[in-house]
DNA sequence: TAAGTGGACTCAGAAAAGTTTCT
DNA sequence: CAGAAACTTTTCTGAGTCCACTT
């Protein structure tokens, strides 16, 4: 808490100063190492998945395994033959080891885990209903294990630490069809875990009992520990976390070098057009490659391996990824790329692109690479040639963020009010995300919403229309004056009018009810009579009447003011309402456009933050509005750009 | 020598947790 | 004002890119 703006003054300006030479990422480092999972609690001792019928008390190593997948049960992993498999054959290895006491377990058909789920079910309604205080307690205990491993200290500076936690074992989930998933991941000690800590800092005790694996001193890495993950033998790593000078110096950084490539890109865009018709086929493989890079946002596309999804980027596109439509020199891409994320697009290209693909295509088969004689590092090593440091990935940042610049441009109104210029910058950002192909999943009841976000804006719609009859009702010569005043309000039926005349009165009602009971309540605490039901009878006839009065006036169109009505009053009623209304068919709007496609990933990494701050600038919209406070921490080496900047 | 590989880092969507709004 | 629902933020960890090193 306190930790929050208590060093405004020298907080550590790094973007003030020039220092590219990064090789060496820190002088003196100090962190509290790492924090591990708990260890595993057995179940009570009632609860126990059954084989065939028959509970089966299982050994801790044993249980634990059994209860990763039980707590899946319903879920779309249940569902993955792949991962069920997966899972069996690992938990049937460590029922080798740590074998029950009775039947022998052999089939997963015989397997029963839904006493196990139930039980965590149960668990997890239990913590729901933790009282307040317990769960404060709760809430104090995380935060103080958070002050303890949160922190590192990089040349005597405190900054955030990622993910200090070590990742606890469970089943792998491993995305799309890949051949590993289910399979057991198991837990880490801290004899496998090695920790980077500068020379004559203190090291960090480890767990009791247990031993690090290595002590590290190196400066020329920004990881504070690391350890090898047993599914796919990949290094995991412990850094510090986005809002550090580390990372906002190589973010930084990453979009220099995008801007560097605005100066070059022409020459390049040249220079790949010549080579698209080079005599050597694997120069017009690069180049046409670098097209699709460079006009379609795509991936490099390293190779990928047999014990990986099979996902595609740009170089390991294969035949029967791409479709040639010679009508308007249209290529349609379906293929699964990263987080096998589909990619479906259809695109017109150059005549010459073009014919180079179906050059490319001809005469092989459908699991042939498109571009056999292209791999990523020879492409990257060309484009070094071209420009420093400049790599396939750059194109997609560089790409992303003059995307969104171009598109602030097109859609910004610097005339029309805030809330329709954040509708502009979010279809701006959708645009980036579109050309990224960022999606993400509808959520389950997205249509309700929608409905009844359509519904409150028809609801509001009916007071305007309302306000509106009143002011003509209070001077009647409007009428000639602002003839807007009597056009109806859009898509509001004569049907869903009566309907919320209706829904009106009830929910009047439903208020009444609730006095009624109230002031009951309160004169028998005071002594005093009770209201009859008689007299609710009363008051609910009056709501009716209200009801009536409304669909009467609604179709006779003249609405009577009300004595507190005067025209001023209603002026301002009328202005909140259009604003209101604005804002609501923008949130539509938004929502709608927003059902597939995920704007955060491009706003975090892709989309240059100088670009949002100068726009907000210009336009005078509250930075607050497009970056939310976790954004704006790092992206605080952004946050002083002039209006007048460019990308 | 270029192809393979391990290492270190960025980028990715889902899920959990937290916050706000609605009823 | 409580409890639920909606919405936002944070966490989590898997999946890429790219480089240096080795053979």
């Amino acid at each position: 808490m306190d930790e929050e703006g208590e060093d405004d003054d020298d907080e550590h300006k790094w973007w003030l100063e020039n220092r590219w030479d990064d090789s060496v990422k820190w002088k003196t480092l100090s962190h509290a190492g790492v924090l591990f999972p708990p260890p595993y609690i057995p179940l009570p001792k009632g609860i126990r998945m059954k084989y065939d019928g028959v509970p089966v008390s299982l050994p801790p190593e044993a249980e634990e395994v059994m209860g990763f997948f039980a707590a899946l049960l319903g879920t779309d992993y249940e569902a993955d033959e792949v991962f069920v498999q997966n899972f069996f054959t690992d938990f049937l290895s460590i029922l080798a080891r740590y074998p029950p006491t009775n039947p022998v377990i052999r089939s997963f058909a015989l397997c029963d885990f839904r006493p196990v789920f139930d039980h965590f079910q149960m668990v997890k309604d239990q913590k729901k209903a933790l009282t307040k205080e317990d769960k404060e307690r709760a809430k104090e205990e995380k935060a103080k294990l958070e002050e303890k491993y949160g922190w590192a200290y990089l040349d005597g500076r405190k900054e955030k630490v990622g993910n200090f936690r070590i990742e606890p074992p469970g089943l792998f989930r491993g995305r799309g069809k890949h051949p590993k998933t289910g399979m057991l991941k198991r837990r880490v000690l801290p004899e496998q875990v090695t920790l980077n800590i500068g020379k004559g800092t203190p090291i960090p005790p480890p767990p009791k009992g247990h031993k690090w694996g290595n002590i590290k001193h190196d400066q020329t890495v920004t990881w504070l520990a690391t350890w090898n993950e047993n599914i796919n033998g990949s290094t995991k790593y412990v850094f510090l976390g986005a809002t550090s000078s580390l990372k906002g110096i190589s973010d930084l950084k990453k979009f220099e070098k995008a801007r560097e490539l605005k100066g070059h890109v022409h020459r390049i865009r040249k220079n790949y057009t010549r080579d698209l018709k080079d005599r050597l086929m694997a120069v017009r493989q690069r180049s046409t490659a670098l097209y699709l890079i460079d006009q379609l946002a795509l991936r490099a596309g390293n190779e990928k391996g047999d014990e990986e999804a099979d996902t595609v980027g740009c170089c390991s596109l294969r035949c029967e990824h791409i479709r040639l439509e010679p009508e308007g020199n249209r290529v349609i891409f379906d293929f699964l790329g990263k987080d096998s994320i589909r990619y479906h697009n259809e695109v017109e290209v150059t005549h010459q692109v073009w014919k180079n693909l179906r050059h490319f295509l001809r005469g092989k088969s459908p699991s042939d690479d498109v571009f056999d004689q292209l791999r990523t590092a020879s492409l990257n090593k060309h484009l070094t040639s071209l420009m420093p440091g400049l790599t396939a990935k750059v194109f997609r940042t560089f790409n992303a963020s003059h995307t969104m610049e171009a598109q602030l441009r097109l859609l910004t109104n610097s005339a029309a009010p805030v809330s329709d210029k954040v509708l502009a910058y979010n279809r701006a950002n959708r645009e980036v995300a579109i050309l990224c192909n960022h999606q993400r999943s509808v959520t389950k009841n997205h249509g309700a919403q929608m409905d009844r976000l359509g519904d409150k804006l028809k609801s509001v719609k009916y007071q305007r229309w309302r306000v509106k009859r009143k002011l003509l009702n209070v001077d009647p010569k409007l009428s000639k004056k602002r003839p807007e005043l009597k056009e109806p309000e859009s898509d509001l039926e004569p049907e869903w009018c009566e309907k919320h005349e209706m829904d009106l009165v009830e929910k009047e009602k439903e208020k009444l009810r609730k006095k009624f009971d109230r002031e009951n309540e309160k004169a028998l605490a005071d002594g005093k009579k009770k209201l009859s039901e008689k007299e609710l009878k009363v008051w609910f006839k009056e709501a009716e009447v209200v009801g009536k009065t409304y669909a009467k006036e609604r179709k006779s169109g003249k609405v009577l003011a009300g004595a507190r009505d005067t025209q001023d009053r209603l002026e301002a009623a009328l202005a909140k309402l259009d604003e209101r209304i604005s804002v609501m068919k923008n949130d539509a709007i938004d929502k709608e456009e927003n059902k597939t496609t995920a704007l955060g990933t491009s706003k975090l990494n892709y989309i240059d933050p100088r670009i949002t701050s100068a726009w907000c600038k210009r336009e005078g919209v509250p930075l607050e509005k497009m970056f939310n406070k976790t954004l704006r921490e790092k992206f605080k080496w952004a946050m002083d750009t002039e209006g007048d900047w460019e990308f």
